[in-house]
DNA sequence: GTTGAGCGTT
């Protein structure tokens, strides 16, 4: 009977409503997000229908989404892979984390949530000071 | 025609 059963669901830190307006998460554990993948090492010329049927083979791909250049329009070399299933999310990073994509190694690991976040005290008229360049 | 550590828009 050897049924991989779930994750070991790690650490979970419940996060108490220590305030009902900040939710500074960060890093908790190793897996701040659960089906959320994040790939990197990707080639130049990786899109994302071949990361997508690279880890399609390993569950259900819900979002595949890989980043560009805005001033070159070329792909940077790291997306993010959204399964349907953590499971699914954990073989695929367990599974094609170290391996090779067109050539190139390739580095999985779980995404940062950066979406869901929901700030309220945001200073959008940040516009003017150049902090040089994003990294 | 280039480069190679990393965490992203709707």
């Amino acid at each position: 009977m050897r049924k991989t059963s779930l994750i070991h669901c790690f650490a979970r830190q419940v996060i108490r409503s220590s305030s009902s307006s900040s939710s500074y998460c960060r890093s908790f554990s190793s897996s701040p997000s659960n089906n959320k993948l994040f790939v990197a090492g990707l080639s130049w010329s990786v899109d994302e229908k071949s990361l997508k049927e690279a880890f399609s083979s390993f569950g259900e791909v819900s979002e595949v989404r890989i980043m560009y250049d805005k001033d070159s329009g070329r792909s940077r070399g790291f997306g993010f892979v959204n399964f349907s299933r953590e499971d699914e999310a954990s073989s695929a990073k367990d599974a094609m984390d170290g391996k090779a994509l067109l050539g190139r190694p390739l580095k999985v690991s779980f995404a940062l949530d950066k979406v869901n976040r929901e700030p309220l005290n945001t200073r959008y008229s940040n516009r003017g000071t150049t902090f040089g360049r994003s990294r």
